[in-house]
Formats: C-alpha cells, sequence, structure tokens
DNA sequence: CGCAAGAATGCTGTATGCAGGATGATAGGA
DNA sequence: TCCTATCATCCTGCATACAGCATTCTTGCG
C-alpha cells in the first residue's frame, strides 16, 4: 500500500525568467519538503489510499516517503488544522471519517459560500474572465462526451474554484477550496452512475448562460440547486 | 516582550466524573502541550504581542515559553494552516498581516456564514437556545452600561459563536470561529470610539428581536448590516 | 477453558545535534 | 563617503536519540 512513495526534493524552480519589468515578478517558488509532503499526504488520504479512522504509523509512512519523521510530524500537525486528520493525544493521527452530516453541513456552508461568489462574480468579474470559464466549460463538456470521468471531474472541479476566483475575494476562494477538496473524494465516488452523472452537467450548463448573462439571482439559484443535487448524488456513498 | 510565559503542563483533567450512564461520557480532555502551544501562541498574536510582519524566533520563544523547538515548531505550522502566520522557507515563521482588503474579504465571507446560520437558526433552534442566547446579550447589555469594554466585547464574540452554533452546523460554526478569532484583534480595537460602540449594540438589540420572531430574513438583513457598519467602525486601524 | 494481571514490545512526544543557508558586520575599493 | 564583497555568526530545517505511555502477548489463576 505504501510502495514507491519517496519524496524528490526539488531545488529552486527559476521561472519568470524573460521579465522585462520588476513589477510583475513572482518570487521564486521553491517548493520545500514541508509542503511537498503535506500535499502528497493530503493526497494520500484524499486518493483513499490512507482510509478513514487508520491511524497514521510515523515510522512506516517516514520510511516509505524517504523522510525522518520530524518533517512528517509538522506535516500531520498541519492537516490536522485542515481537518483531514486528527490528533489524538499519545495514539498520534488519526485519518477522518466523514459522517453523512458532516458532508450536509459541509455542502450548506459550500452552497453558502459559493452563492455569495456567483453574486460577486456577476458584478465584478471581467467579459474576459467569464469567457474563460465558459471554455472551462467546453473542454469539460468535451471530456463528457467521450466520458472520462477523471479529466472531466477534474474541469468541474476547476469550474468551481474558478468562480469562487471570480468573485475578486481571495480569501472566500481559498476557504472554498479548503472546503472543497476536503469533499473531493466523496463527489467522486458519488459521480459514478450516468444518470447523476448527465445531471450535474446539465446544472453546469445553467450556470455558465446564468453567469453570461450576469443574472446574479439565477445563478445562486442554479449553484443552491446545485449542490443540493450533489447531497442526494452522494448520499449512498459515504 | 517575552518575559514570564512559561508553559505549565497539566496532567489529565478528569471531568464528568458523576455521569450515571455511559452514552453521554466525554472522552478525558487531556491538554496536551500541543494544544497549550498552539492556544497560546495564538493568543501571543491576537493580543498583539507578536507584532505582524516580524519573524518568529524559535529559539527565543522556545526558551520563553519553557519549551524546545519541537513542538514549538510542530505549533507554528497548525498555525500557518490556520493563516496566523507564514512560513517562509528559510527563514521561518512570520506573524501575518492583514490588509484591508484581507478584512473586507474576510468580512463579507464572515457575512455570508452568518446570515446562512441565521436562516437554520431560525427554523432549527429551540425556543431554550434562542432563550439562553437572549440572556447573553443581557449579559453583554450589562457590561455596556458600567462601560466594562473587555467583558463586553468577549460576550459579543459568544454572541456570535452562539448564533452560528444555534444554526446546528458545526461545520460552519467551526468555520466561523476560525475567522472569528483571526478578525478579534481588529475588532477590538476598531471599537474603541464610544460612537461606535453605541452603533453595534444597536444592532445586536435588533438581531435578538428578529431571532425571538424568528424572522429569519429581517435578522440576515441585520447581520449584512452590521458586519457593512463593522467594516466601517474598523477601517481606520488596519 | 476463560479471564486477568504483568511483562515485553513498539510507538509517540520531546529534546538535542548537525549541516546548509540567511543575515549582519567588516574591510577594501571606487 | 558610499558601495560592494567577503567573512563570521546565527538560525532554520532535518535527523537522530531517548523517555514515557499504549498496546499486545504471555502466563498464571479461577
Amino acid at each position: 500500500m505504501l510502495g514507491e512513495l519517496a519524496v524528490e526534493r526539488r531545488g529552486m524552480d527559476v521561472s519568470n525568467e524573460g521579465a522585462s519589468t520588476l513589477d510583475q515578478v513572482v518570487p521564486v517558488s521553491r517548493r520545500t519538503l514541508h509542503d511537498e509532503l503535506v500535499g502528497r499526504i493530503r493526497d494520500l488520504i484524499i486518493e483513499g489510499h490512507l482510509a478513514p479512522e487508520s491511524r497514521i504509523h510515523e515510522g512506516q509512512l517516514g520510511q516509505a516517503l524517504g523522510v525522518s519523521r520530524t518533517p512528517l510530524r509538522e506535516a500531520l500537525k498541519f492537516l490536522a488544522s485542515e481537518g483531514l486528520i486528527e490528533l489524538v493525544p499519545g495514539r498520534g493521527a488519526v485519518v477522518r471519517r466523514l459522517t453523512p452530516r458532516d458532508v450536509r453541513d459541509m455542502l450548506d456552508v459550500l452552497a453558502a459560500l459559493e452563492t455569495t461568489a456567483a453574486r460577486l462574480a456577476c458584478q465584478r468579474a471581467s467579459d474576459a474572465e467569464i469567457a474563460s470559464l465558459r471554455r472551462l466549460h467546453d473542454e469539460m463538456m468535451g471530456y463528457y462526451a467521450v466520458r472520462a470521468r477523471l479529466e472531466y471531474f477534474k474541469r468541474n472541479q476547476a469550474f468551481h474554484a474558478g468562480l469562487a476566483t471570480l468573485s475578486g475575494n481571495a480569501f472566500l476562494a481559498a476557504t472554498h477550496e479548503g472546503i472543497q477538496s476536503r469533499l473531493r473524494r466523496i463527489r467522486f465516488v458519488g459521480s459514478d452512475a450516468p444518470a447523476k452523472w448527465a445531471g450535474a452537467v446539465a446544472e453546469h450548463e445553467e450556470m455558465v448562460l446564468a453567469l453570461e448573462a450576469r443574472d446574479a439571482e439565477r445563478l445562486a439559484a442554479v449553484i443552491a440547486r446545485h449542490l443540493e443535487a450533489t447531497w442526494v448524488r452522494v448520499q449512498d456513498v459515504i
């Protein structure tokens, strides 16, 4: 289960070479071991390689990732703050299981955030931004047409994240992203059945149309309906 | 600045002694060093003892708190995930400064959460729960009458947290609490002037009345107005 | 045969050690 | 005098070491 996980440490990554002005220079993002581990472990949990309720063995996981316990533990604390794992005194970290209640609650919060984002986006977003979201949607529809479920799903998530970003409220977008990532696994397995899938696609189409018309209330209503439907779709996989 | 901070380690704290059934036994909450440190450092930041933009010196702070660097660093990672500090590779932890933009964005998210909580609370909360929130409000008014600003402020925060709890959505309440704690310092210093203070009090009174009438829309509207006013009140202290 | 008490093992929680990079000081040159 | 380059110091990031508590296995007793 934990084979071939070793972390590859990357040095600094100088991008943005040909910038002519210094105003828009993005700081060199050097990937630290901490970030790398946080991302990696988060994926292990979301993708189900670390099962809910299971204890995380620091020694084993550390060895599998090729890292000592110290940075690993630090990454675990970080993830605990995100709510993905629980720290049990004396027994270490346990992967948190989402109860139906948790999922329902999180979807309600997600709805509150997305409808707020929707209203803001209808006011603030530029035509170009809306057009780029439309492109993302069309791309998604392309993957839907050929039933490429994973690729479709990624665009789907990106679409919702993009909508949050278009609100112009970075904090909202970040909060939204945090919740969405925690629900990712459940939503993925919940979109399994073709009928469910089709429903979600139709709702997305409506959302794009409402956004293009900058009809905030209609967009908010569709989003609320979409997330209500999501709840129905995921209910039997929790 | 960092004198007399030493952490006192507490052993297990057996509460809930006289429980007759085992159903409602709450797990013994033993305060771990980790939790203690997280709480302590969070307070140091919120109360302004660790200034924004300033680097956190692991050695110094660890010595001041009477703790080695390891648990301290773990606590810092945890707080970084909450967004209170920023981890700069090679330079350690830096206390994050909230820009006006950040505060504005956070207040908008807070508004989205509280209005949602308000609607849910109007449906779901019991009369007893509403009454207890009323008592909290009255208590707050008492402190207002005698101009006990700190005590008043604590009840104020508790009131908003209580409203979030009454939504019955634990995740919403937790998310709300996280944001509220990050805004605590700014809101406190922002409620300095008597005129501002009086305005906030009046809005609270309206909120309680709307909640008692279970008038969800009116309550949501008051909350939105309250947070808009908060923005005005805090604007010049950022 | 089942249960309980005790010992042994293993894991977590915390401290310490060490290497590499960042920061600051000092000296040399323009 | 100011700027720059080099060096010394300090701090962070990671690894390792050790103590104490959980868990599990075993053994003795009912």
